[in-house]
DNA sequence: CGCGTCTTTGAGGGTACTCAATCGAGGTGG
DNA sequence: CCACCTCGATTGAGTACCCTCAAAGACGCG
């Protein structure tokens, strides 16, 4: 983990996709004061779950991918984070221990901030609580979705959807692939099922001309009729 | 939905389970100004999905479900809300409609009080919106856990998971009987399977000695071996 | 007592998992 | 430069789990 010159949190192009939009100058100084930014490689553990929570981070580039671990050490993706993203807030601020796994997918930037500085910062600012808030429910909002889709829907379907969604939040690169290189098991681990069951369907999918396959990189062809699929129409 | 004499915020025992002991004299006031009050028989909605959220509600008394409708109307129960709950802040909040469907299980007292009220009290008093966060996150790791749970885990361990979950939120009455009367198909729907399952696991369970039933009423006679069961030992 | 709703049981089948073997690419060392 | 190794991807076979459909039984209510 390699240390670089700091960012001014002021001068963030991201400033966290606006959570921070609404910080006065002084507390700009004092975020920026407190934080401490590291470059990660792919492969990195950001925070393990189950340790202690001493702070947050905020993503300023790469991507992060947030994961349970189950029953005999198989990981449930539960998100994923890239810039202007914030993770590991919910801990710090419901005090308990990292209930989730980071781990780096794509060489990421991160800013670390101690939990003592978002605290004095709900204190002290109104609507930085409210963007706070609502962000967590957000958060929520999809997870509930997610409980629903993982409980009704069958791994074809899923599977359309989780690319469609991975699309929607990576967008594609200049040859048309997918913006976040995920391995078969980690498709699997998203989806909720096996590595296995996760090629077939991918074979699937590429044989009815909906994908393009090359290696890792996967090229949407035919959004629609994968969101048909997802919808079970 | 009968009307019913509002009580006094400001000396009601439940207090939203500490969410509102941050407020001052004026806020319990304003607090109570705006609330109206009703009670709710079994059946009754509360609120809707993709309905405008104009408010939010706190549990007095009894007990409502918070479901998705899924695939063909198929519900997925996410979670149940009880005496000092509070249900719908979120949607208020994140100025979005429900996402849930809130439907009375056992006869309920609801305040309601209007979203105005609640974005006053986040940005006036900054422990309340600490509280609220709290609560948000707290939440969500709930949700988390659940969905690692439904990708990971058989019927089988689930069933054995929400027995126990519910002896924890709801205790049992002196007769030693689950303190929630649901249905086997609404068991379904918190479990994620469908009703015949459940009725299959459940009279596995009851062969094998580890619950007792009675019509809808369920007796956990064994609550470590349920355990056992749960973690797929 | 009759009706409707909920529950239970059985049979059959499909989905998706596990296990095992092969293939392929990338990296390493001789 | 190529053989070798390792890890990930792929394919196939067999099977377990769980869903669906159908029918019968139990319960509560008017």
């Amino acid at each position: 983990m390699i240390k670089k010159k700091n960012i001014e949190c002021k001068n963030c192009a991201l400033k966290s996709s606006l959570l921070f939009e609404s910080l006065n100058e002084e507390e700009y100084t004092m975020l920026n004061y407190d934080k401490n930014c590291q470059i990660y490689k792919r492969g990195d553990f950001i925070f393990h779950e189950g340790n202690h929570a001493i702070g947050f981070y905020c993503v300023n580039e790469g991507i992060i991918k947030l994961y349970k671990t189950g029953i005999e050490g198989r990981e449930q993706i539960i998100t994923f984070a890239k810039e202007g993203d914030i993770i590991g807030y919910r801990s710090v601020l419901s005090k308990e221990s990292f209930c989730t796994t980071a781990k780096v997918i794509s060489d990421a930037y991160l800013c670390f901030i101690p939990a003592q500085r978002l605290f004095k910062l709900v204190e002290s600012n109104a609507n930085f609580s409210l963007k706070l808030i609502q962000q967590a429910c957000k958060e929520l909002e999809v997870a509930n979705k997610y409980i629903t889709d993982i409980a009704q829907k069958t791994i074809k379907e899923r599977m359309a959807e989780v690319l469609l969604k991975l699309h929607d939040e990576f967008n594609v690169n200049t040859e048309g692939y997918l913006n976040i290189p995920l391995t078969r098991e980690e498709l699997a681990n998203l989806v909720g099922t096996a590595t296995e069951s996760v090629i077939r369907m991918l074979s699937l999918f590429k044989s009815g001309g909906l994908i393009e396959l090359k290696g890792r990189k996967i090229k949407i062809l035919q959004a629609d009729e994968l969101k048909r699929i997802s919808e079970q129409l």
